[in-house]
DNA sequence: GTCTGCTTGACGGGTGCACA
DNA sequence: TGTGCACCCGTCAAGCAGAC
């Protein structure tokens, strides 16, 4: 962690400085010059997880040499990235050294003071955030909410714990920038989704700084019995039609006949004999009632090769031959 | 005679259980 | 999670009954 501060980083500093005076290379950043507050003039903001974010400002600043900002505050979340040159930044009271490549936080309320160097100008890339905590009335609603919930509340919970100090920008938040340039000088289809992106890509780039290890929720992963039963319930449903065995549906999915029963018994309290042939006469007595197809059709249709055998499965089920189940709901179809 | 609906009996696959 | 075994039941072919 020491050598990710400012203050601490001197030894890669220095190697910073020279290998900048050799080979300085174009300003990745030029493109942002032609107009700085671009990013500004946007009525931005959008929910994340259960925070309502508003972007201030997002821009590109340049400060030249020797350019001093007073001790000032801000109520909202200022994040701020040296893209070009050196100077000084104070936090609270603690000075640091900046160079190219390092970030620091200035949350609400903290104050601070920095100067360009007496030398260089110094370029910095500035986000602007006011974050609020919504109501939580969204979560639950599946569709990976809860997810994306507990990971906008994760790394913005992380910025109250940040540190008042300069880090480098390991993971490159600062390409977010470039990225949410891009995206307003193109102005695609789906600009405002993809600027939202952007802007969530640089919280999490600059998060990620100081996630530790330990304690991550880790990637989601499935159940994958519950996955599994899933799977071949679907399958037997989309190929009801056709003459189904364990071993096929068992072959689609991966996995052996006798697992895929034992999936059957745990996630499903059923068999696989009991769900197949519950698909197929659900399908049956719709046909039986919405149709005036002959009974050995319907049976075709839904996965009999025998026709002859549904009518004592039919029976052992509803306790009445197809024939007669038509006729006792004759009236269901007239109905819808 | 033909078609449709239904029953019956033999066989093989699905299921439950135990074990590795 | 895979395998073996015994048993049950789903599947299929053959055939019967009734209606037209």
């Amino acid at each position: 962690m020491a050598e990710e501060t400012g203050k601490a980083d001197n030894g890669s500093k220095r190697q910073h400085d020279r290998k900048s005076a050799a080979n300085p290379g174009p300003f990745p950043y030029a493109r942002m010059v032609n107009k700085m507050d671009a990013l500004d003039r946007l009525e931005l903001q959008f929910r994340w997880g259960d925070y309502g974010i508003r972007v201030l400002r997002c821009h590109l600043a340049s400060f030249p040499p020797g350019q001093i900002i007073n001790f000032h505050k801000h109520s909202e979340y200022e994040f701020h990235y040296i893209a070009k040159g050196k100077g000084k930044v104070i936090l609270v009271d603690q000075p640091h050294d900046l160079h190219e490549g390092l970030f620091y936080l200035t949350g609400p309320d903290l104050i601070h003071y920095q100067e360009s160097d007496e030398e260089d100008p110094m370029h910095e890339l500035c986000l602007h955030l006011d974050i609020v905590l919504l109501a939580e009335q969204r979560t639950g609603t599946g569709w990976g909410d809860e997810l994306e919930t507990n990971e906008a509340k994760e790394c913005l919970t992380s910025l109250d714990r940040m540190p008042a100090i300069p880090v480098v920008d390991r993971f490159h938040a600062m390409n977010g920038f470039l990225e949410a340039y891009r995206i307003w000088e193109e102005q695609p289809a789906g600009f405002y989704t993809l600027m939202k992106q952007a802007i969530v890509q640089i919280l999490l780039r600059t998060t990620r700084v100081f996630d530790s290890p330990e304690g991550k929720p880790g990637i989601p992963e499935r159940d994958m019995n519950f996955h599994r039963y899933q799977l071949a319930t679907q399958y037997i449903q989309d190929n009801e039609s056709l003459p189904i065995s364990l071993e096929q549906v068992a072959e689609t999915i991966n996995i052996s006949p006798r697992q895929l029963q034992r999936i059957f018994r745990s996630e499903g309290q059923t068999t696989f004999r009991d769900y197949l042939e519950h698909v197929r006469l659900s399908g049956i007595c719709s046909d039986l009632i919405h149709t005036d197809k002959p009974i050995e059709e319907i049976a075709l249709n839904h996965g009999y090769a025998n026709p002859n055998y549904l009518y004592p499965v039919f029976k052992g089920k509803y306790e009445v031959t197809p024939t007669v189940y038509r006729k006792l709901h004759a009236g269901d179809a007239r109905v819808r």
